[in-house]
DNA sequence: CAGTCCAAATTGGTATGACCAATTAGGTTA
DNA sequence: TAACCTAATTGGTCATACCAATTTGGACTG
């Protein structure tokens, strides 16, 4: 763990407490002042992390006070501080994200196909190649299909795609533990997949992608 | 035009100045005395911009200076306010969002088919009835359209795809007279489309949505 | 007793000025 | 020329103060 400067320090523990409930929605937040003398810190610092919360979205700092938003009302970095409660308020979380991955590795896909150079697909049906392998146990059979999907991401060439891929990559990472057992790929039957996606990609076949 | 706080106004400052390319990818950005002093206010309120900067993804700050970072490793902020420039950087950006949603409302689609309660699903056939009208203009159909998806987007349930979905919408609202000559639906076209997706929806079947 | 209104306390927004630690830049030396 | 060391620069934190907006609580009014 890398040591966390006071603000960053002062914004986990308020990311913290309010994912696990301790703020209620709409519910005022201690004052600058208040947090200040908490974490045994200056009420600028205090005042950093507030900006990160509000950045965030999970509040809403104004004159008089800063309540706690909901969190669909938040940016995508709270579905990693989500993941790394112990305690997920959520079991099915994880299976939204995974639901979520593949609806973009289906965007990627058609972009890729329909604007793609044939350098990136050439590239991008490299890492198809070894996910034909019916062999693979399923750790690493996943982190190869996650790869692939971010690699489709990337090579997709649309801005707002790639942040969204990368923003969500990003948040799973350290987590990757989790998230394992709720995958119920088989690698076994996914051979033929990877055919099919393969022969899609060199014929620029979209719907067989 | 509501009125900037002072590290709002300067967070846009530089946010538009990074965005028009003023300062290059891996540059230093000036330092935050300079800035303070550029901007006629106090470090501390340059500190709080540059926390939003950070926390956009748009700059990499520490010790010994901050850095202008990849436009692809920021948050989907950025989209925001780039459809806010006078002059689209990349000229396809707005289709790329596009394409984007309609990726978004087929995962919710599919999760609201799946999972959805039946009260939810009627609310939604409520929101496509009016979509059938051939007689629509253009622009009130995209915009009974966009309200359908976001509809879909906030029944779905599903979290992450919920804050993605809020995050564009939010970023595209303010822009969307730049998005609409961009949009290619023919609301003529569209009467069958709708049909089958309030089918669809009434027997649940996932393909036909 | 309920509702309104006003003043005081609270809270965020900004400003000064200062010190530390990490990084960078420049000159020095091998 | 390259490695090295020192001094200047820069971000991180702190203490303090004042202003403006909001909130709060009690006095006043119907």
């Amino acid at each position: 763990m890398e040591k966390l400067s006071k603000h960053e320090e002062i914004a986990a523990g308020l990311i913290k407490d309010i994912l696990s409930g301790r703020y209620r929605v709409g519910e005022r937040l201690p004052s600058e002042r208040d947090l200040a003398g908490r974490f045994d810190a200056n009420r600028g610092s205090v005042r950093e992390a507030m900006k990160k919360l509000e950045q965030i979205g999970l509040a809403d700092v104004q004159p008089g006070g800063a309540r706690v938003k909901n969190k669909e009302e938040a940016s995508l970095e709270v579905i990693g501080h989500l993941l790394a409660q112990d305690h997920l308020p959520d079991e099915s979380l994880i299976d939204q994200i995974l639901v979520v991955m593949s609806g973009l590795i289906a965007i990627a896909a058609f972009q890729v196909t329909t604007q793609g150079s044939e350098e990136t697909i050439s590239e991008l049906r490299e890492l198809v190649e070894p996910l034909k392998n019916k062999k693979l146990n399923r750790e690493s059979h996943t982190v190869a299909r996650l790869e692939l999907i971010s690699r489709f991401v990337q090579a997709s060439g649309n801005l707002p795609l790639q942040i969204i891929g990368r923003a969500l990559f990003q948040e799973m990472a350290p987590n990757l533990t989790k998230l394992l057992p709720h995958v119920k790929v088989d690698p076994k039957a996914y051979g033929p997949i990877a055919e099919q996606l393969d022969h899609g990609l060199e014929s620029r076949n979209t719907d067989s992608v």
